[in-house]
DNA sequence: CGCGTAATTGATATCAATCAAGATGAGTGG
DNA sequence: CCACTCATCTTGATTGATATCAATTACGCG
């Protein structure tokens, strides 16, 4: 049976029975590969297809008039990209790999024909959509309402918590591999202004850095700094009736 | 057959038959009642249920530790809300009466029946959280990296858009119904800004005030100002297969 | 009429942006 | 192996947008 780095992800959540897997398993087989800087969708592209990320990492991310730029999500291994592909025509914003990167793709009537053979996958993937989206309410609140620093702190726990779920062996010590003008882009702040805020936190001893290597010195103060809450650590499907 | 104000809102996207429009209008028959100001459900309470909101209006906001509150999404007639319940056991935010409101109530095991009993319902409402998702990042975007005035234009304009659905007599004045307080909270800035905001957009001629009303006196300006985007309008569902 | 909430306005403070220069470091071609 | 280049990171000085503080004023409502 194939590989599938989605089945992957929603069996953290519910347990999928060997059908149920090799269904998900055919929303991957159409590989692709994508070198680093190289975009997968732009803004307003036409868009029929969606994608799921099955090696490195990838952005997305809008663009303003004045050449700004919105970082909206950074894509880890098992994540579902383009799924506006269901309600628009074209995509409303851009897909970019930050590494090397594998997708795997399929038509849009795919998933709509899956979701109707297995039921059971349909609540769960909206129930990952719940996840995603109380994740992107935290971070505009975090952008609404918190200072440069919190910010900061919690884009780096996000990271780390993302990273280690796909090599648990991660502990304090990673490699988000973004520069500080992304860290900005994704925050709401200059690439000057997040430099400052990482020495402060590097001053108050709740990280170091070396390189591009980041480790958390004292994860419990930098949670209560950031406010921040592991949404997908506190998912719970258990109401969803197991598979017959 | 009775009335199903979340049926209204997917036949703006695809065409229903009355099988579709009966089981949907099974979301809504347990009604309840709520005051101006009373509370659905709190950051934290136990969760199992999900609501359509079918009138009134409402909105769901976060408290953060300083006691400073981000309002994530203002409700209006049609609107799902708690879907959060899919994933989580607590409600990861509160949900809130901002007039005398009428909800109807369904658990979460009904969904799962009414997605498998009607896959192409389950499309349809991925496709809905879609649009959802969309108009959340653009928020994302207006607070990240767009001045104080363009996020109170744009929130303007998106709650005139919301109220013309479900009241197309509606054109260029509208009453909000909301505090300026309610839009800093919104905008993720202080009620005083939100304040001098208005009257610059007044001064400029883009909006005239008068009470609680709102006119929109120069609407092409204002999205221009706001880059705004009615993502609600360019949707597009007709890649999903008609019902037999 | 009186009370409480919301709106308004001015003065001042602060956080983060902008502007300006280096410093560091990883490729790259000679 | 070195010189060069480009991106990234770093730091200081200054500006600017928005917050905060502090009164008033307007208004809906009992």
């Amino acid at each position: 049976m194939p590989h599938s780095c989605f089945a992957d992800r929603l069996g953290d959540l519910i347990t999928l029975t060997p059908v149920e897997r090799a269904a998900l398993s055919a929303l991957e087989d159409r590989e692709r590969r994508l070198r680093r800087g190289a975009i997968l969708i732009s803004e307003n592209d036409r868009l029929s297809e969606l994608y799921i990320l099955k090696q490195g990492m990838m952005m997305s991310y809008v663009l303003l008039h004045d050449g700004r730029r919105q970082i909206l999500r950074f894509l880890y291994p098992g994540d579902m990209m383009a799924m506006s592909a269901l309600a628009f025509g074209t995509s409303p914003e851009t897909m970019m790999a930050l590494t090397e990167v594998v997708v795997g793709s399929f038509d849009r009537v795919v998933l709509a024909k899956l979701l109707a053979d297995h039921p059971r996958m349909a609540s769960a993937i909206m129930a990952l959509d719940q996840i995603k989206r109380v994740s992107l309410t935290d971070r505009l609140a975090a952008i609404g309402r918190t200072s440069a620093k919190a910010r900061v702190a919690a884009l780096l726990l996000d990271i780390r918590n993302r990273l280690r779920r796909g090599d648990p062996a991660i502990a304090d010590s990673f490699h988000p591999g973004i520069t500080q003008e992304e860290i900005g882009d994704a925050t709401g702040l200059t690439a000057v202004h997040v430099n400052r805020m990482l020495r402060q936190l590097e001053e108050e001893g709740l990280i170091a850095r070396d390189g591009g290597r980041y480790t958390l010195l004292n994860e419990q103060r930098l949670v209560r700094a950031a406010s921040y809450v592991d949404r997908y650590a506190q998912a719970n499907l258990g109401w969803l009736p197991a598979a017959e």
